[in-house]
RNA sequence: CGGGGUGUGGCGCAGCUUGGUAGCGCGCCUGGUUUGGGACCAGGAGGUCGCAGGUUCAAAUCCUGUCGCCCCGACCA
């Protein structure tokens, strides 16, 4: 179709240039703009109604699993960052620092919070003297600055929002139970809210959080193929306890010092989810976290125009409180140009009601996803809405994890796992045998790095490393990432 | 930090080679006709051409400098 080509020129089709579709994406879906710093960027209110959605979904999970949220300082004094060794060596050169402040040069330079750990540190010291007051449980949704060189929209800004939780435990069992706890709730929340299948398993000691004794992950597969980290949770151990002396007296009388955990995810979920559900007409928004699941456009002929616009404002009244229905009455815009925004903006189902809906008394519904149209009878609509969504919401998921699957290889020498990285891309399961220098090797020959050391056993069966075929391990996730 | 690109009404671009005081498409405003996959007609508003200096009677255009932003790589949620 003519008119197809015309829309479609606006966005650049992914199989031509995926990075361009994705930031023409971004753009005309007005999620966010460009803002006048590089590597910040306006979150636009469509934009950002996904982000009060995974704010809600997840903060409920988070508060059900006993966590309290709470707010810490914007600036951390830099000596206080500077405390945990290897924590400073890891955020340094990627620190945004205050050095003037009421027209004066400051006694003691702030950094802008790159992440909270410090800070938030050296209150639980205060808060902290008894195993009465373990465990700690706290969480925050806060904006961080990390000064990045090469910056992209949600996947890589300068500064970014997310949640941070920051736990501290008696015993070094319960922080890690801790810490596979909210690994877990992060996997529960990527799939079931987000449609997005993930992996989950624990970070090599090259990839894992400065200053973490342990860092697991859970890890998504993008449709071009690259991986995308979309959340990671930290067994902190009792590095930070010890320098910022969290110390809490035990039931033996005994002064020990605590054991935390700290696990975040960031918007950078919702480039996520642009780039595993998206296709060449826009964005695909899972009904759970979409900001508009059910648009409903009036056909306005000149004839019966005010009958289908009044049973167009009805029906969406009757839905008001109950889905996130928008009436799209605009005038001046025809249904046609109405129906390509909302399906670049990814809402799941489009309804539209015409003077022939009208006679047939219901409405023609069309997926997003699948584009199936079909005609829903007024008195359906209010048990056939929740069901359709419901069913979308289950495709996607279907789909990413159908695609996830073909785009998982198993590797078995160094030139296939060459081939597989460099032609077909995805993950790469492959031996590994643990050694720095093998993982250091594969990345600088294949550009892959070691996502995961999956949780989930699979096969369990350890084998010859690929690289260095001598040593031995089990299989690793492997793949170009984000 | 390297490589590339780009800066001209809100957006996308042309004009620059060969200096002569800014144009096109989209969008926007008004009115009318339209409306089942990005409608049409008529009228209209809107730009000291990133910034600074220089050359010239005259600079968007030539020269010098500078800044921003975007993309691709090395480092990272």
């Amino acid at each position: 179709m003519a008119n197809d080509k015309e829309f479609v020129k606006e966005v650049t089709p992914q199989a031509v240039d995926f990075s361009q579709w994705y930031l023409d994406v971004v753009l005309k879906a007005e999620l966010m703009d460009y803002a006048p710093v590089k590597g910040c960027m306006a979150i636009r209110p469509y934009g950002y109604a996904i982000w009060e959605n995974i704010q809600q979904l997840l903060g409920g999970r988070i508060k059900a699993t006993g966590h309290k949220n709470a707010y810490f300082p914007l600036f951390i004094p830099q000596s206080l960052l500077q405390k945990e060794a290897e924590h400073v060596e890891g955020f340094a050169p990627e620190v945004a620092l205050v050095t003037r402040g009421g027209g004066e040069e400051l006694a003691e330079k702030l950094v802008v919070r790159p992440t909270s750990e410090a800070i938030i540190c050296s209150m639980y010291a205060k808060w902290i003297q008894s195993w009465r007051d373990l465990p700690l449980l706290i969480n925050q949704w806060c904006n961080v600055v990390r000064w990045e060189k090469n910056t992209r929209p949600f996947l890589r800004t300068s500064e970014f929002l997310w949640q941070e939780g920051h736990t501290v435990h008696a015993t070094e069992d319960e922080a890690e139970a801790e810490t596979l706890q909210m690994l877990g709730v992060y996997q529960d929340f990527v799939e079931n809210e987000l449609a997005i299948p993930v992996v989950a398993g624990r970070k090599t000691e090259k990839e894992k959080f400065a200053g973490a004794l342990r860092t697991y992950s859970i890890e998504a597969l993008m449709s071009d193929g690259r991986a995308l980290q979309a959340g990671t949770s930290h067994n902190l151990g009792q590095h930070f306890a010890r320098v910022f002396e969290i110390q809490f007296q035990d039931k033996d009388d005994e002064l020990k010092y605590a054991w935390q955990t700290s696990w975040g995810v960031s918007t950078r979920l919702i480039g996520a989810l642009i780039m595993v559900h998206g296709d060449d007409r826009g964005l695909k928004m899972p009904p759970r976290v979409a900001p508009v699941q059910v648009v409903l456009v009036p056909i306005l002929m000149k004839k019966k125009k005010e009958e289908v616009l009044n049973k167009a404002r009805e029906l969406a009244a009757r839905f008001n409180g109950k889905l996130r229905l928008e009436l799209d009455d605009r005038e001046g815009y025809s249904p046609g140009w109405k129906f390509n925004e909302w399906e670049m903006k990814g809402v799941p189902l489009r309804l539209e009601i015409g003077p022939r809906d009208l006679e047939n008394g219901g409405v023609t519904a069309v997926r997003r996803d699948t584009g199936e149209k079909s005609f829903v009878a007024e008195g359906d609509l209010m048990q056939q809405l929740p069901l359709i969504l419901q069913d979308i919401q289950e495709n996607l998921f279907e789909q990413a994890r159908q695609f996830r699957q073909e785009n998982t290889r198993h590797a078995e020498d160094f030139d296939n796992f060459r081939n597989i990285i460099s032609e077909k891309r995805g993950f790469v399961l492959a031996h590994w045998c643990g050694d720095a220098a093998c993982e250091e090797k594969i990345k600088e020959q294949t550009k892959a790095t070691i996502r995961c050391l999956p949780l989930k056993e699979l096969d369990g069966v350890e084998g010859p490393c690929i690289c260095c075929y001598k040593g031995r391990g089990k299989k690793a996730y492997f793949a170009r990432a984000y």
